[in-house]
RNA sequence: GGGGGCGUAGCUCAGUUGGUUAGAGCGCCGGCCUGUCACGCCGGAGGUCGCGGGUUCGAGUCCCGUCGCUCCCGCCA
């Protein structure tokens, strides 16, 4: 940190003081980190943001301060003046980035009286989260959470940079604005003065930036915050924040080629190794097929193979049937790992979970025969097809799922993680990065007997209109480590293929002009090809912070104030009862829950 | 909305088959201590076992309900 202005409380930082400054006199100011009461000597780590220095106080050259010090305690809030002083050999701390020095306190002031903190503040260990939020100002006073938010900003700080490089304009949008069509839930805020009427968070800016590219911005970005009321989870939260950015004039690889510079540039800063650019792109299908999910972690094997050819014809009921309606044989070579019996048995057990009728297992023996449940069904030819296909050699375990296509994947997807986390296959500091894209356009919901888009609806399509089954959207994930961390699209720039698009979903000419029609009047008034992303910011920050897993990110560690599980505040107690006065002056009515009314 | 886990001292936890006065480490308070840096030594205080009800001679322990936190499904890109 640069040194300080010069004031009634410090002239210098505690963590910069070295050896160089020694004999300076210098006033230093910060929080009692720990105390060393020798009855004689008195030790005082003091803290400030930029570390932690040494003070002494000695009962001889300072007898006043002395005697005052026996009553400083843990988290006091002081201003201390005195002399840099290097330390003889033997008491240098080398732990300590000023270890070699300490400052001999000739004078202290007591700035604020701390009470006896619930939790430690000096040391790592762990504390009940809900603890830590309630008190999270002082939360934050530990080592890792304090990091973690230094960590955040250094991230935000680098994309700033690397877009203000390349031309992009921060540029604000609303957060008081109207429902866009995201997906999930809003969160609403009634408005006084249009009694009856709601504003809505956005979900996204996306509207805004499209309307920011139509005015001729053509680089936008913004650190933007985001809110859907939906359930959170570790990585999900009511709020949250995303890097936003659009640009006009531009294809799908401009935009990947921008995004690649800046997280080149954040995993830099990170220290956190990425692969040179450009970065792997992986059709959706594709991903799919071989990773059972679109957001693939391949930083372990454990590739799904389609063996339903090798089993074509096969008298085993099971793959018969799997095959007849138009489903698949698919199978995981997990390779040559001895899996307990009631290891396989939960494996089965979490197939079912997921929607599969079972979990065909086998061991390879040194014949090339199968040790399995289900090896008399067979015959040697499909055995030696299977091995074939999945590459099997003696003692490889394989995980066979007959099922239709979408079964297969998502059980086989679900078990490659499960395999991954149970053999421990992850090499530490291992990463993986990769562009999905070829996405379908739609899905088709059978249930409801209509497609639903995969991305939302202003994203581009490729291919023919009529034939929505087959069309291509002009969409690109970014995945890390088996999360996405961010996704985004070349848009719709014709008005009339903007209208036939959310038509296909459902929305109506009437309906669309009701809740966009400003977009689409903006896109009538010459509209720039155009396309952007939106990444996550609080989950970047979360992973290279080193908070993921093999299955979650717990983003709440990187969230200054975040809310828990329920949605609540614990600090502030939100969200919370109003006032029936201010009730009355939205024109609002509360209909309070059974359990409610009991208190 | 559904399912799982957790809730004991300020913090982190232990607590047997239901059985005497619910324990430990850290922290806190007091005393001693002039080179510590997780300082050390001696002593002490501190509990609505989340809350309510039930079973029992007896409940931290068993049952029911409830609240909170958390993870998952639904939901959510």
């Amino acid at each position: 940190m640069k040194p300080p202005r010069a004031n009634a409380y410090r002239d210098a930082w505690s963590g910069n003081l070295d050896a160089s400054r020694a004999g300076d006199e210098v006033r230093v100011a910060g929080w009692v980190h720990r105390r060393r009461d020798h009855g004689g000597l008195i030790f005082i780590d003091l803290r400030d943001r930029s570390g932690l220095l040494q003070l002494v106080f000695h009962p001889q050259t300072a007898p006043e301060a002395h005697e005052r010090a026996h009553g400083l305690r843990a988290e006091d809030v002081i201003t201390a003046t005195g002399a840099v002083a290097r330390r003889a050999p033997e008491n240098v701390n080398p732990e300590l980035p000023t270890g070699e020095v300490e400052l001999e306190v000739a004078g202290f002031e007591l700035l604020g009286d701390a009470d006896t903190p619930p939790f430690p503040i000096d040391e790592e260990g762990p504390v009940d989260e809900l603890t830590r939020l309630r008190h999270r100002a002082l939360d934050l006073r530990r080592a890792h959470p304090r990091d973690r938010l230094l960590l955040r900003d250094r991230v935000a700080q680098t994309m700033r940079r690397v877009l203000g490089e390349q031309d992009f304009v921060e540029i604000e949008t609303p957060i008081l604005t109207r429902s866009t069509p995201e997906g999930a839930r809003d969160f609403l805020v009634p408005s006084r003065v249009n009694r009856g009427s709601f504003y809505a968070l956005p979900q996204s800016p996306q509207l805004f930036k499209q309307l920011l590219m139509v005015a001729g911005f053509e680089r936008y970005y913004q650190l933007a915050r985001a809110f859907r009321d939906e359930d959170p989870r570790a990585d999900r939260q009511p709020e949250f924040t995303q890097l936003d950015l659009e640009m006009s004039f531009v294809e799908e690889d401009d935009v990947i080629a921008v995004m690649e510079t800046v997280m080149a540039a954040v995993f830099e800063e990170a220290g956190f190794a990425a692969p040179p650019s450009p970065w792997p792109r992986v059709p959706y299908d594709e991903a799919v097929a071989r990773y059972g999910i679109d957001r693939p972690d391949r930083r372990f094997g454990l590739e799904i193979e389609d063996v339903s050819e090798a089993v074509a014809g096969s008298e085993f009921q099971v793959f018969a049937k799997a095959l007849e309606s138009g489903g698949v044989v698919r199978a995981i070579n997990a390779g040559a790992h001895e899996l307990p019996r009631s290891a396989l048995d939960e494996l089965t057990e979490q197939a079912k979970g997921l929607g599969a009728k079972g979990l065909v297992w086998a061991y390879v023996e040194d014949d090339g025969g199968w040790r399995s449940p289900i090896a008399k069904f067979l015959s040697d030819a499909e055995v030696a097809a299977l091995n074939h296909g999945l590459g099997a050699s003696a003692g490889d375990l394989l995980l066979v799922v007959a099922d239709d296509a979408g079964v297969a994947a998502r059980v086989l997807g679900a078990l490659r993680l499960e395999l991954a986390e149970r053999l421990d296959l992850v090499a530490p500091g291992a990463h993986d990065l990769l562009w999905i894209v070829d996405f379908p356009m739609f899905a088709w919901n059978a249930a409801e007997e209509r497609w639903d888009p995969l991305h939302h609806p202003f994203t581009a399509p490729s291919g023919d209109l009529d034939d929505p089954g087959t069309l291509r959207s002009r969409a690109y994930d970014l995945v890390l480590d088996g999360f996405e961390i961010g996704g985004g699209s070349i848009r719709i720039h014709d008005p009339e293929v903007q209208r036939r698009v959310l038509e296909l979903i459902g929305i109506g000419r009437e309906e669309a002009t009701q809740r966009f029609g400003f977009l689409l009047d903006a896109l009538r008034y010459g509209a720039p090809p155009h396309g952007g992303i939106a990444m996550g910011f609080d989950r970047i920050v979360a992973l290279v912070a080193g908070l993921g897993t093999l299955r979650e990110v717990n983003i709440r560690e990187v969230i200054t104030f975040p809310k828990t599980a329920t949605g609540a505040d614990p600090l502030t107690g939100a969200p919370a009862p109003v006032d029936p006065r201010q009730l009355r002056e939205l024109g609002l009515r509360v209909e309070r829950d059974e359990k409610q009314r009991g208190n």
